[in-house]
DNA sequence: TCGTACTAGATGCAAATGCATCTACCTTTC
DNA sequence: GAAAGGTAGATGCATTTGCATCTAGTACGA
C-alpha cells in the first residue's frame, strides 16, 4: 500500500498541518479573548453555554457535554455549579439514569449566550473575513468537519471509495 | 462592493468555518491529552518547550513567547519559574533591555521536548492521517497559514483579487 | 537632566483547575 | 437476586491560573 517514504512524508505533513491549525486557533483565540465584552464570562464558561444552546432538546447530560470540552470532569462539575448560582443554567436528574444529571440554559442563560454569541461572531468575522474568501472558508469547514467525523469514529466515506463499516 | 446579502452570508460562513475549526481542534486536543506519556508535563508546559525549541537563536524574550500562548503573563512567569526549577529551561537577563528576561531550553529540556515531541507527532499522525489525505493536509496547512499571516497583519496578497488595505 | 508615561516581569491573593477519591447507581455474571 | 465491576457526578486538597498591583528599567519631551 504505502512505501516507507510516503509513510514518512505523511508523518511530516500531518505534523505540519496540525501545527498550522493549532497556531491559527491560538492566534484567533487570543484576539477573541481580548474583547472587553468577554470579561463577563470565561471563554470556557461561554463554551458551555454555547454547547447547551446547540442541543436540540435543550437538555444535555453532563458527561456528554464534558466530551466536547477540554476541562476535566470535576472542573465542569464545579463550573456548572457556579453557572447555576449565576442563574444561567439549571439542572435536573436524568430520567433513565438516576445517577445522571441533565443540564439546560435558563431564559437568562439563553439571553446571555445570544448576546455574547453575537459579539463573538462579529469578532470572528472581523478576523477571518479579511483572511479567507468564501470559497476558502467553505474549504476550511469541509476539511475540519471531515477531520472531526473521522475522530468520532466514522470511517469517512470521503468521495468515491466505499467505507468499511465498524 | 459587497451587497447586504453577501455580507450576511459571509458572516454565517465565517462563524461556521470557525466553529468547525474550533471543534476539530478540541477533538484532536482531547485525544492527545489522553496519551499517558503526557502526564509528565502539562500541554501548556509542553507548548512552552515546543515554542522554545523552534526559536532559531535558542533564546526568546518572555514577552514574545507569551504572544504565542493562551495563558496570562503572570501565569507564564510562574510556569517558567517551575520549569526552571525542574531544570528544563534557563533564564538570563536580556542584553538590550535590562528589565527583560530571555529564556532557552537546557540540554535536558531539549531532550524532554524531543522525546515528547516524537510521541506527540505520532499521536497527531494517528489522528489526522486516517481523516485526510496528503493533498487535504496540504490544503489545511495552506489555509491555516494564510489565516495566521492575516492575523499577524500581513494584508495577504492571496491569489488574484486585490486586498483592500487597512 | 529631570519628570512623565510606558513596558517587562514579579508577586499577593482570590478563584479555578486537576487528581485522587468517594458515593450512589447501573450492569453483568453466576 | 446477590456480588463484582463499571459509570456519573461530587468533594477534599494541593496546584495553577488570572487579576490587580508593584518594582525596575526604558523612552520621550521640556
Amino acid at each position: 500500500m504505502s512505501s516507507e517514504t510516503s509513510q514518512l512524508t505523511t508523518m511530516k505533513q500531518t505534523a505540519e498541518a496540525w501545527e498550522s491549525l493549532f497556531r491559527a486557533q491560538v492566534g484567533v483565540m487570543r484576539r477573541l479573548q481580548r474583547d472587553p465584552e468577554f470579561k463577563e464570562l470565561t471563554m470556557r464558561e461561554y463554551d458551555v453555554l454555547f454547547n447547551l444552546s446547540r442541543c436540540p432538546s435543550g437538555w444535555t447530560r453532563l458527561n456528554e457535554l464534558n466530551e466536547h470540552l477540554l476541562i476535566s470532569q470535576p472542573s465542569l462539575s464545579r463550573m456548572v455549579e457556579r453557572l447555576e448560582n449565576k442563574g444561567l443554567v439549571q439542572r435536573r436528574p436524568a430520567r433513565n439514569d438516576q445517577r445522571g444529571v441533565e443540564l439546560s440554559l435558563t431564559e437568562e442563560g439563553r439571553a446571555v449566550q445570544k448576546r455574547l454569541g453575537r459579539i463573538h461572531v462579529r469578532g470572528i468575522h472581523d478576523l477571518l473575513a479579511p483572511a479567507l474568501d468564501a470559497q476558502e472558508l467553505a474549504q476550511v469547514k469541509e476539511l475540519m468537519d471531515k477531520l472531526l467525523a473521522s475522530l468520532n469514529g466514522d470511517t469517512a466515506p470521503g468521495s468515491g471509495t466505499r467505507p468499511g463499516e465498524a
